[in-house]
DNA sequence: TACCAGGTAAAAA
DNA sequence: TTTTTACATGGT
């Protein structure tokens, strides 16, 4: 089945994340595809030689998750005009033409993967990951289901240590999985409730729940302030590389204020891929 | 070999 | 109240 998105769309640039930081078996890039799991089958997709993705198997069911996962929702169009009125900004749009943020679609694996993330370098989160899900999920073809909630929360805080989360990271986990909470309805909440109800768990800061915000829910206003890699894209790009305190990267985002999300993206694939 | 890496909460001052 | 410290692993 062939999906289209609104052009100019780029697959390739836009799935980079899965190829940067090492192997993810829940969405795993291999053979120039992109593997995930969605209504519990393996799905490939691709960049299609027409343009657009080519998407298999082509059931008319997965149009919509494939579509949301990756981030047709966002208004690019809206963006790139918004962004031409920042020299900056600008031109980085018009290097990364066509990246489309991919959005998570389970908020579980979104918040434990954050929770991996916290204060290592993404490339010890992913491995770390990686043996969570394949000691708790669910294999599917060559790919992994994310753990399901259940599942984690019947867990011990040792199988989950002996899988390299620190002590305090294996406690997060559990008790976001055994919590009570309807990770479900957080889509219906505003951006600051969200914040406020995520950040009541433990282990859930700020930066985690911007997150949140940004890769789960698609919300054009995230911005992580408090990201370490958003803050050297600031420091990069309108810093003149100078350090970038959090109030000055908060300070700069109220400018990209209505397009915050897809603004932090743009800038932290532009220091990854353009380099800066 | 150290040191840093897309934080957070608890302890100490 | 504000500042400092512990945390676990992977890459360089």
């Amino acid at each position: 089945m062939l999906l289209r998105l609104p052009e100019p769309y780029d697959f390739d640039l836009s799935t980079e994340r899965f190829r940067t930081f090492g192997r993810d078996p829940v969405s795993l890039w291999e053979d120039g595809r992109l593997y995930r799991v969605f209504d519990d089958r393996e799905v490939a997709m691709a960049a299609a030689a027409t343009g657009g993705v080519s998407v298999e198997p082509g059931d008319r069911g997965l149009t919509g998750p494939v579509r949301r996962f990756l981030g047709a929702a966002f208004d690019l169009d809206g963006f790139a005009a918004f962004a031409a009125s920042d020299p900056v900004l600008g031109d980085v749009v018009g290097r990364l033409r066509g990246l489309r943020p991919v959005l998570i679609p389970d908020p579980l694996e979104m918040l434990v993967g954050s929770i991996t993330a916290q204060q290592v370098s993404l490339h010890a989160a992913t491995a770390i990951r990686r043996r969570l899900v394949e000691r708790f999920g669910r294999p599917v073809g060559r790919v992994y289901a994310f753990p399901r909630r259940d599942e984690l929360a019947r867990a011990s805080a040792d199988e989950v240590t002996a899988l390299g989360f620190s002590r305090r990271k294996a406690e997060y986990t559990l008790a976001l999985a055994r919590s009570e909470l309807d990770l479900d309805a957080l889509a219906a909440l505003p951006d600051e409730e969200v914040k406020r109800v995520l950040t009541a768990l433990p282990g859930i800061g700020e930066w985690t729940a911007d997150w949140f915000l940004a890769r789960h829910l698609g919300r054009p206003e995230a911005w992580p302030a408090g990201d370490l890699g958003l803050r050297k894209a600031v420091s990069a790009f309108y810093l003149d590389g100078r350090d970038a305190t959090i109030e000055e990267v908060r300070a700069i985002g109220e400018r990209f204020s209505t397009f915050r999300n897809l603004a932090a993206h743009y800038l932290l694939v532009a220091l990854r891929v353009l380099g800066r």
